[in-house]
Order: structure tokens, then C-alpha cells, then sequence
DNA sequence: TGTAAAGTTTAACCGCAGTTAAATTCCACA
DNA sequence: TGTGGAATTTAACTGCGGTTAAACTTTACA
């Protein structure tokens, strides 16, 4: 079994390497909020173990084997965090800090027990993608809000969960996975994005948000339509 | 907040204290299953921060703060056990290694949302009581089965639940908390006991029982009906 | 009442995961 | 192309909770 802090470190790495397939030591260490020199030591030993490759100061990689571990970390965490909303109605902008804790404690036996309470859902209460049992997650044709451009139309599939104040201010816009949102306008340099986010029965509203948001949600285009409102 | 291990120690101290008042260290050594050097070392660690009181070569007590910490604990283990058993439908012999995980780990927020899903209970599934928020413990009329004498009739209340094999044979025998049974006979010197055992719908059945199980199942008196079956 | 055995504590050590400080490597730029 | 600064790694250390071995109490009994 391995240790809680590897499971982290492997969480990690995983989700930095979304973003660049290499992960620098110092990206690693301010992720997790440990010195550099605490990352290199994990480094090193998850490396002995081949649960990465390290190439001294180019960054470190997932093997095979380690992905894995992240992968079934995060089901758990995943899992759970739809657990405690739907079954003990824990709001959604705290579930992550609880999940953090439970995902490492939970069994094989009980992980089953909940993804069949849950009915083998696909995805969390922010959106993001459950892995199945053999860690596989699948794909999804989604971009930033932040890349979209005036005029287009799009659903939220995912927001950042680990934020808590972010999502309390996505809860109070109803910026929810499966809201309808569409782009009004986009100023130049600041990117400053005016969307109108379709509230259900007809109703919709309007909000201005920065890139500190638009690059938090993920969205699947649902038209083309760049005729400006305007 | 005290480490997962301080934790430990407390819940342990507080339930050999239940057998006699002071706990020596190799008591307390030998049921958490680590070295008593270890253990002299957590005492004196725990008696500096006031959690016990230690007498050296003597024993070890938990003083007030020492003993809400362990109610505390042993009151999210026994939530957690009755709500994987109520909610999850995890069997009774399995419920006490989770929640040997859980406990630890259970947010305040939580606690109080299981408690409330349950319907405040008073006893987890092996009818051990639930302390409430404050750490009382509700005042319980019982002794061991072991105690009785032929004749006597007995609602079972609880049964010890660190034993999952003991745990699946009570359960085969239908030898659950609220069961009644009565003592057919006693032999002596082994003092096997003979129990008609009161399975609903006018059926019961009939076990022949010995001190390791007799000693582990708490009941309480219905009748005083001394005259022999025989 | 002296002593041996049993129980307890102390001492020296280990692995884990972190720290700070020093040494090393890499890279960009003059 | 040499060099300074930034990033990384190594070294030395810390606290935690465990270990074994040695030293020390306590106690029971001859």
C-alpha cells in the first residue's frame, strides 16, 4: 500500500500533466504547498518504485503503474464528492476539502457500494469525469469559456472544484455543469466576457466575469452563430 | 487537533478503564498491538499535554479532556458503523475496520449531517451506545450473558464488535441486539451454556455457547425465574 | 528479608515526510 | 562563449511514532 502523501504527489502530478506532459519539481512543490526540496525527496522515492520517471532537473512523469494509482485516487475523490451531495446533502463548494480526506480511506468494497448507490454515475457534482474501475475516463470535446467568442452558445460540462469561494460564487450565478450560457460580448485586452446564463422556464440573466472564471469552466460549444448581438 | 495515533491511544485507554480504572502500559501495549515502550513513550507525550494521568510503574488514567477526546471519537465510530450499515448496507462484522478509518477523519459538518440522517440514534449495530454531542453516555442496566443461571430469560443489548469472525457466527445465530433468549442450562466447570433463542413468529432455536462468546454479549435480566427447565 | 522474575522505562535507533541552507546544474544573455 | 541567476538537488536536521536492547522498579516468594 502506498503512503497518503505519495497518493497526493501522484494526484498531483497527474493534473499538472494535463496542462504540460512534464512536470517541473517546483511546479509540483507549490501545488501541493511543500518545499522543493520535499518534492525531489518524493520524487526520488516514487521513482525507485517506478511510479515515475524523473529526469533531473527536466521534471517528472507518470509511468504506467502510477497513473493508475492517481487514476483510482481520484475516482475515490470523485466519487465521494458526489456521494456527500447527493446522499448527505453537503454543498457543493465544500465536498472537495471533505473528499480530500476520505479518498484515502475508502475500500475497494465500499468505493462498489457507492458508485452503485450512485447508479455508475460518469461525472461529479463540478462536472469533472469519474474514471471507471480500470481508470479509464472518457473523452469529451470541451474547451475553456475563456476561448469562446461573441455570439457563441455553449453548456458548461465542467468547473475547477478547488476553489471553494469560486464555487459558492458560481452557485449564487447558477453556473452549474449543464447551464446554457452564451457570449454577449468580449472587451479587448482585459477579455472581460458578458455571458447570459439560461436560468431555466424562459428566464436567463446577465454577468460580467473575468479570466479568473472563464478559465475555471468547461464548456462544449453548441453553435457556430458569430452574427454579434450587438 | 491530536494526531490520528493520539487518537487512538484515548479511544483504547477509555475502554480498558471500563475494566479497571488504571490501565497498566502493557495492557494498553498489547490491545493496540504495538511494543510497551512505544506505548510508555505516546503516555508520557499524552500526560504532558494533560490528556492523562500517569503514575509511573502504575498505570495510566485519562483525565477529563483525555476522556471528552475519546468520547468523541468512539461517538463517530459507532455513527459511522450504524450509517454504513443503514445506509450502505455494509454487513455488521465488516462496519467496525471502516469505521476504524473514518473516525478519523469525520468533519464536525458531518458528523451532524449522519446524526441526523439516522434519526439521532442511541446504539450502533451491536447495540454499543452512542454518546451524544456533549459525550454522555445514557445509563444502561446489563450484564454479560455469562452471569446468568438457568431459567433466566434476557433481551440481548450489545455485542462486542472487534471480532468479525465472532461477529458473522452471532449473526448466523440470529444472536443480534433486541434478540431474546433464555438459559437452558449451564454445566459446570466449562460453564458451557445452553440458550433457547427467540428467532419471532414462535420459532426459536437452540445453541450451546461457551465463555469466549457468553463473555461478549451484554444483555439485560427480563425475568428472575430460577426454576429449572429440567 | 533478599532476590529473581515480571513489568516498565530509558536509550539508541529507524523510516517517513517535512524543513532550511548549501551545493550543483542549467540556461539565457551579454 | 563565459557567466550570473534561477531552478534543482543534496546535506543536515526536525518531529512523529514505531522498534530493540539495556537499565531500572516493583513485587512476590523462598
Amino acid at each position: 500500500m502506498n503512503s497518503q502523501a505519495i497518493e497526493d504527489y501522484l494526484k498531483a502530478i497527474y493534473k499538472l500533466q494535463v496542462r504540460d506532459s512534464t512536470v517541473l519539481t517546483s511546479v509540483l512543490a507549490s501545488y501541493l504547498q511543500v518545499s522543493p526540496s520535499a518534492a525531489t525527496g518524493m520524487i526520488k522515492k516514487m521513482a525507485a518504485s517506478n511510479l515515475v520517471r524523473h529526469r533531473p532537473y527536466q521534471g517528472v512523469e507518470l509511468t504506467a503503474p502510477g497513473e493508475k494509482i492517481a487514476l483510482e485516487v481520484i475516482r475515490h475523490h470523485r466519487l465521494v464528492e458526489l456521494y456527500l451531495t447527493e446522499a448527505l446533502g453537503v454543498p457543493w463548494d465544500k465536498v472537495h476539502d471533505e473528499a480530500e480526506k476520505w479518498e484515502h480511506v475508502l475500500s475497494e468494497d465500499l468505493e462498489d457500494r457507492i458508485d452503485a448507490f450512485l447508479g455508475y454515475p460518469k461525472s461529479d457534482p463540478h462536472g469533472a469525469p469519474i474514471p471507471d474501475r480500470d481508470g479509464k475516463i472518457s473523452d469529451r470535446d470541451v474547451c475553456t469559456l475563456s476561448e469562446l467568442s461573441t455570439g457563441d452558445k455553449a453548456v458548461i460540462i465542467e468547473v475547477c472544484d478547488e476553489d471553494a469561494e469560486i464555487l459558492r460564487y458560481l452557485g449564487e450565478a447558477h453556473l452549474y455543469p449543464r447551464t446554457e450560457v452564451q457570449v454577449t460580448s468580449v472587451t479587448p485586452f482585459d477579455e472581460l466576457m458578458t455571458i447570459r446564463i439560461d436560468l431555466g422556464n424562459c428566464i436567463s440573466s446577465e454577468l460580467v466575469v473575468g479570466q479568473k472564471i472563464t478559465t475555471r469552466i468547461l464548456v462544449k460549444l453548441l453553435s457556430l452563430d458569430k452574427s454579434p448581438t450587438a
